[in-house]
RNA sequence: GGCCCGUUCGUCUAGGGGUCAGGACGCAAGGUUUUCAUCCUUGAAACAGGGGUUCGAUUCCCCUACGGGCUACCA
């Protein structure tokens, strides 16, 4: 049977968006699936909208993703290389090949006579396409003598070769995900195939060519694409090459639902479009999903369910189960609209479960930025206590400050729910228990508290929502006696006293 | 405008001739918890409209509406 191969390939116009990713992802699923091979080719046919540091950006985010490629830009293979522009020899031979079949033929109209046909086709009300009604009325090698031909050849260098769209023919091919689409090709136009002022082809024909040089099996891209398909089929027919099956993907609306999720959104939207933080040439930046403190896992996760499911009540997927799972007969056809709130619930569920060494490791850079440096021993057990609370590394501050510091002030609230002319007496007996415990343990002085309290006759609620802001500052947080065990006998006696002095003054 | 693709809760989606139209996010209400969060339970919430076909359509067909994509010497 033939290897599976596919293909992931981006333009370098500027960050990898978040609609791409997907496509990497569908893309790299079906590869690891069916044990083929993942490519990544960079399609730079077009030097005017080239970016500088958009490959790499593209490399690392795919790498951040997880999304390992088996050849491509950057690590090279068995059909280097990888970059359009670097294969610019190869594409001519090609696009004449189709001329001299008569699938092709040169056209030598100037950028403004096609400006001015098309301006002249509004004015008539009707728009102007460079076709079978059209061609033989402009200046290519189908109405002009040959002799004109070859002069304009020699003599100009802006010439372009056009595809010959055949007449009122049916192309229709079968997309794995859409079933059959056709289209009759009296409304498609001819497309330039390769252009003679930059020596470069255009996407269509650099596509094809590079497919089949490729041995690509499967293309799966997103639905933009569907329009060009049967010019692709077309060029496929004419060099008697079998077509690779297509898989065209459904796109991301914006969440409004408003237009496709694109590049220049950039975080207008509320969340971002990236996967990275992206600084443009321009010096403009755009914050990445990497930088908001989405875990990897979580985004893919969530773009996974983005057009796809496996048809159960599965929610969370790990890679190897996405891969183990993924089928493009259950890709969905119609668009999805962005939902943040998904993907930040994702993000929650792989934080949950992260161990709390490495979101430790994590937390430890925002805590030396306020100048503290705590043993990392001692911020593993924070995190451990407050990580079901947090849907980032970047909530934990806020959930957590009161381990690393004696609260500077106690939330309003809170104080006048909980406090009153007992107060005092209160905290001062808690602070006398707490003081005779020599082993500091939860377990100890929560046996110690309990007792207390039940001796007292009092409500535990009331006791403990005091006693907690005492220590904590505010209504919130885990088990007391959990907190005021990391935070040591010491401490919580400090922090006791200190609120002491509050509540009297 | 033309061509193509699409349309199930607000959102992501399952389902597919006879279902209480299922799940998830979000939202609301309860419960658990010393607080917050987690967690648990419950609730509100959908087949775009009109014609067919059929004993029966959300499901199949057609039309309309709406949405999206494409319509470059961009990809």
């Amino acid at each position: 049977m033939e290897r599976i191969r596919v293909r992931f390939a981006p333009s370098p116009t500027g960050a990898l968006h978040i609609g791409g990713v997907r496509t990497a992802l569908f893309n790299y699923l079906f590869a690891r699936k069916n044990a083929g091979d993942f490519i990544l080719r960079i399609e730079d046919t077009d030097s005017s909208r080239y970016v500088e540091g958009a490959e790499q950006y593209i490399i690392n985010a795919l790498k951040w993703c997880g999304l390992k490629f088996d050849e491509g830009a950057g690590i090279g293979g068995p059909h280097s290389p990888y970059r359009q522009s670097e294969r610019k020899h190869i594409y001519q031979q090609y696009a004449e090949q189709l001329v001299d079949d008569g699938f092709a033929y040169y056209a030598f109209d100037t950028s403004e006579e096609l400006e001015n046909a098309r301006t002249a086709g509004d004015a008539n009300g009707n728009t102007f396409v460079y076709n079978y009604t059209t061609r033989n009325s402009m200046k290519n090698s189908l109405s002009l003598p040959a002799h004109e031909v070859q002069q304009y050849k020699l003599q100009t260098n802006n010439w372009v070769i056009r595809f010959r769209i055949p007449v009122d023919t049916t192309v229709s091919v079968d997309d794995l995900v859409r079933g059959n689409v056709s289209v009759n090709t009296s409304v498609l136009d001819d497309k330039v195939l390769w252009k003679k002022n930059d020596e470069l082809p255009t996407y269509h024909l650099a596509n094809i060519v590079d497919d089949k040089l490729m041995e690509i099996t499967h293309v799966i891209r997103g639905e933009e694409w569907l329009p060009s398909l049967p010019l692709h089929i077309l060029i496929y027919n004419a060099f008697k090459w079998k077509q690779p099956q297509f898989a065209h993907l459904p796109l991301l609306l914006k969440p409004d639902g408003k237009g496709k999720l694109s590049k220049r959104d950039g975080d207008k939207l509320g969340f971002p479009v990236f996967p990275l933080k992206w600084t443009a040439p321009d010096g403009e930046i755009s914050r990445g999903y990497r930088e908001d403190g989405y875990f990897p896992e979580a985004l893919i996760n969530f773009l996974a369910l983005l057009g796809w499911n496996a048809g159960t009540e599965q929610e969370l997927f790990s890679m190897d189960e996405l891969i183990r799972q993924f089928d493009l007969e259950r890709v969905v056809k119609s668009g999805a609209k962005f939902n943040i709130d998904k993907a930040k619930w994702f993000n929650q569920q792989y934080l949950k479960t992260k161990k709390n060494e490495e979101l430790a490791a994590l937390y430890m850079p925002v805590l030396q930025e306020k100048g503290l440096n705590p043993p990392p021993r001692y911020v593993a057990k924070v995190c451990g206590l407050i990580k079901e609370r947090a849907v980032f590394v970047s909530d934990f501050w806020d959930l957590s400050y009161y381990f690393f510091m004696t609260p500077e002030n106690y939330d309003d609230k809170a104080v006048k729910k909980y406090c009153n002319d007992t107060s005092s007496d209160i905290l001062t007996s808690i602070s006398d228990i707490l003081s005779g415990i020599s082993d500091f343990s939860a377990e100890k002085t929560e046996q110690a508290i309990h007792s207390w309290i039940e001796l007292q006759g009092m409500k535990t609620g009331a006791v403990m929502n005091l006693f907690r802001l005492a220590i904590v500052g505010a209504s919130i947080g885990p088990s007391m006696f959990d907190i005021i065990t990391l935070i040591g006998k010491k401490e919580t006696l400090f922090r006791l006293e200190t609120f002491l002095w509050f509540i009297q003054h």
